[in-house]
DNA sequence: CGCTATTTGTTCAGCGATTGAATTATTTGC
DNA sequence: GCAAATAATTCAATCGCTGAACAAATAGCG
């Protein structure tokens, strides 16, 4: 999702100014400090004049607002700084993975303003019942919203499989899902959100694409290039590429489970051998530092990896050093070939990384040819739990910011 | 290099013009028979109006002409057809390889209009002078350019190596270059091409990006993402996506050929171990048939093994498969990673491809999770030898198409 | 042959958005 | 208290798109 405008097609005279004010509006939402318009002018290139048009749009249809006299130093008239609303259209971020449901509000500015998880085993729940009850819970979230002034303009959902283009769940193994056609049941509930023209009422996508978009839009902003690992049951991978999530051809990129790592190795079953997942999934690694995996619930089984390796235990080392190591040789294919150099290890990898950042930063270092030149840096999620849902809620309020004109042009 | 406009700052009133020139002309140029100012009206959205004024603009600066009477049928008025001219700007491409040197140049409509290639050992000579070679062939090529009603606005100089933003060739480890500072070598030179805003004077680039654009721009048009595999001695790979070439961060992206496939298998020359290089390079391929590097020339090592195969050499296919199976097995990563559907094999590797095809797709269908729902392709390139020149010339005038408004500009 | 329907391409007044210069507003420093 | 400096607004001019009317050119039909 970038920030320039981008115009797929035909440029019409109204164009220029859906354009100008995505330009300005990005620039507000990018600068460190609230800007004045006299500075947007300068960092666009625009004059001051269709400037201070542009913003007096943005500040009727209430995306902006005029913050108190910003510092300053030297001669002059006091400049105003504009700041995106903290009032106004909101995402609406929806989750659901193997043992718990999120729902979250994420405002302009990015912060997640609503938050409710449900701890539960998800496997065992018919995917329409699952839904239903996000969808109560999302109403919850709606209103709470709406009592910080926000409004809810498109939601996005977060699901740990492979998704098409029309919202269908192809495939999800460790939730059991199958074929669920995932806006048909939703549809059938009341709709939550107000619809805004370029903002989809409904977005599902992986839950490790969303993830990855979390990390992009966090605070601080951090690089516009880098791979986004989740290590839950299944390792996902979300690629963000010059600011924007890559898909792939048909939306089923990142794939990074199924590596091959040891071609000959222990067979998989998506039907090949030797995948990531058989040396660095969460099972793989519970069973290797000698847990039981029916004595622990899916949510706490990282904690209890982190807790033992804390205490120095033999075998919990030894075994994240293996992941860490088979981690590395996949992310090492995947830095040659992309050549990024930031790779974020989410999900349950971020209690982990103390561990398995090394042994990952080794085999970098020994594989990557570029990597004398300019470093990779591996480092933890900034986000906690339940990341994709709140990257969700960002994406949907991203869109906003990246395509004000379609918000300024509702009715209300 | 996308087709369709994107500003990247300021829309300024000019802007609209200089995007709906860059609209219609790409439009014209990706068409497949010569479309009325009519047709292009309704492909773009804009008015006929427009269109008949953007024409008039793209005419006067002999970007496009006018064809003689399309074939219609029905009644009215006939359409006047619009093609790209076959005259007007041209890009200059250039290659230093291993054992030969190679200038071409490509008109707007993708046509090669000129083509030189010097054979000679490279290793040996020192890269100034193998650059004051390829500009006295540059040098005849504009000449010859010149009598074709080609303008020469661009240069690209494909490497097989590391090239970094400034055009300085960090390695090139076949070559024996390190630390060539290409563009100022260059500039020793007098100036080949006329300067055209937006068209930058020389892009020094990797050999298989270069290779993996001209197939992107080949006739006719293929997918707009794919992966492109240049197996020479080492194995590099250019990654377009939505037709645009991915170069990654720092412009290194591809390094294909240090995949690890193999994780504890041989040392490589890179540091790592195992790496595909050593599995399906061509030297390990030749060696894995039995044949002797030595007697070998570089540029008949292809041919040699090609034949042998043809023939039914036991060693020569099972050396074909086994380096199948080891690209199969990079391959596939690619594939889990970023979700292509399409594969082209090229440099060395076009030639072989009858036998490293079967072994590929079998990897393929094996380790990628979603083969079962959408097939992958892997054919061979369709540009012959010195494609990374082709490429290199296409790009730059693939660029006067994307940005037309410089050309138009220019003083003449 | 002449008329009509049809499609292509051009002309032109109107209009929206940007521009650049002039103007107003507000503060600091002397 | 006044000049300098910076911020923001106002306004006529201009550029390029729009929509509708108009001109051009052909096929079909009687």
């Amino acid at each position: 999702m970038s920030l320039t405008p981008a115009p797929a097609g035909a440029v019409r005279q109204g164009s220029l100014r859906e354009l100008n004010l995505a330009l300005v509006l990005g620039r507000i939402a990018t600068a460190d400090r609230p800007p004045s318009r006299a500075d947007l002018a300068t960092a666009t290139g625009l004059t001051r004049a269709t400037v201070s048009a542009v913003v007096e749009d943005l500040l009727a249809g209430r995306l902006v607002s005029e913050s108190d006299p910003a510092p300053r130093s030297g001669a002059g008239r006091p400049a105003r700084g504009l700041v995106l609303a903290d009032q106004g259209p909101a995402g609406l971020g929806l989750e659901v993975n193997v043992d718990y449901l999120a729902v979250c509000v994420v405002d302009l500015v990015g912060q997640v303003r609503h938050r409710t998880v449900h701890r539960a085993d998800l496997r065992p729940v018919a995917p329409a019942d699952a839904l239903a009850r996000l969808v109560e819970m999302a109403g919850a979230a709606r209103e709470d919203a709406a009592r910080h002034g926000l409004t809810l303009v498109g939601a996005a959902l977060a699901v740990p499989g492979l998704v098409d283009d029309a919202g269908l769940v192809r495939l999800a193994p460790n939730l059991g899902w199958r074929d669920v056609p995932v806006p048909a049941l939703l549809a059938e509930h009341p709709p939550l959100i107000e619809q805004v023209p370029g903002v989809p009422a409904l977005v599902v996508d992986n839950e490790a694409n969303l993830a990855a978009l979390g990390e992009l839009h966090s605070q601080p902003p951090g690089p516009s290039s880098f791979l986004h690992i989740s290590g839950e049951v299944g390792i996902g991978a979300g690629i963000v590429l010059d600011g924007a999530l890559f898909r792939g051809v048909r939306g089923w990129s990142g794939e990074i489970g199924h590596l091959p790592v040891r071609p000959d190795g222990r067979p998989c079953r998506c039907g090949g051998q030797g995948c990531l997942e058989q040396y660095a999934g969460q099972e793989a690694i519970v069973a290797a530092a000698g847990l039981v995996r029916a004595e622990l619930p899916a949510d706490t089984a990282t904690a209890r990896l982190a807790e033992l390796a804390e205490a120095g235990d033999a075998d919990a080392l030894r075994a994240l050093h293996d992941a860490g190591t088979a981690l590395g040789v996949a992310v090492a294919s995947v830095v040659n070939l992309l050549d990024l150099d930031t790779v974020v290890l989410g999900g349950g990898y971020a209690a982990l990384a103390p561990w398995l950042c090394p042994p990952v930063l080794a085999e970098i270092g020994a594989r990557v040819l570029t990597a004398a030149w300019s470093p990779v840096t591996v480092r933890p999620s900034t986000l906690g739990a339940e990341a994709a849902a709140v990257g969700a809620a960002g994406s949907v309020a991203r869109r906003i910011v990246a395509q004000p004109a379609g918000w300024l042009a509702r009715p209300g």
